[in-house]
DNA sequence: GATCATTTGACATCATGTTGTCATTCTTCT
DNA sequence: AGAAGAATGACAACATGATGTCAAATGATC
């Protein structure tokens, strides 16, 4: 098996941090010119035609209740809302409202839009042989966790 | 220049995403078995000999305010302290104490065990190219933000 | 030197996301 | 059925980090 310098790892988990810091400006940016925020997007988008709290919390790879919360605010400003689930009683189907899927669309146009762009611009890149490490990496931390 | 598929650069952001999140859980673990947190540790490791806290941040790639309020908790449990600065009437030096220290060599011993450890364990990726392609995208976010 | 812009830390406010606890609801096993 | 265990949402506390405002200190320009 190929042997790995650990300095080089630990110089990809430095970049990792700053890229992450940087997509998430620009997150920010790009939804809140829909009037949203980057997570509330998130969650939006993940929802699709109607889902638990819990499902969506996995799916995104956070905690139930930092999306729970998330979602709260989505029904308070009615881009969501709860409805009964007939399958369950206590885990109410949290779907976009009419409203939510206007703005989604807006956030995703713009969004489809920026990634053409910033993949233009990274024309050098193997971003498949990128992305094949990462998933690599994100098993490792798993079983390491 | 080579011309990147859009799809395949958004997987790579949600496994960006992903990625941070997982190792920032790491990081919490390595810090917390000397009693200290992941971005306490940070800073703590960033400010070598001794730093202004703006400096820090921009090392660091956070905002000023976030590391300050960092150091100020650093500096109340005593593991760093803010001496003069004699070229800077304002921006004291914000500098380990020797208790610091120690707890910083603790987890920077038991961060590169795991490094080591899960080096090891993806002997399949190729770091060294991961990175080029992160300090890439890097680049291009910063011109397009 | 005087003036204006920049840098810096102090202070406050807020959004995000994690963690822990609890009661309710569902599922599985016997 | 009944009991044990898991999943779920409600609620609260907390750490993290961004943002905005202010005054003091520094640096740049004239």
């Amino acid at each position: 098996m190929m042997s790995n310098d650990p300095g080089e790892l630990d110089e990809v988990i430095h970049a990792i941090a700053k890229v992450n810091r940087l997509l998430r400006q620009a997150g920010e940016g790009l939804a809140s010119s829909a009037g949203q925020t980057h997570s509330r997007r998130m969650v939006l988008q993940t929802l699709g035609d109607g889902m638990s709290v819990a499902e969506t919390a996995r799916r995104l790879g956070m905690q139930r209740q930092g999306v729970q919360r998330i979602a709260d605010d989505l029904v308070r400003d009615g881009l969501a809302r709860y409805e009964e689930n007939p399958l369950h009683k206590r885990a109410k189907l949290l779907k976009a409202t009419p409203s939510g899927l206007r703005r989604l669309r807006e956030i995703e146009r713009a969004h489809a839009e920026w990634v053409g762009r910033v993949a233009a611009s990274t024309g050098g890149a193997d971003w498949g042989a990128t992305r094949r490490d990462l998933e690599l990496l994100a098993e490792a931390l798993r079983d390491a966790g």
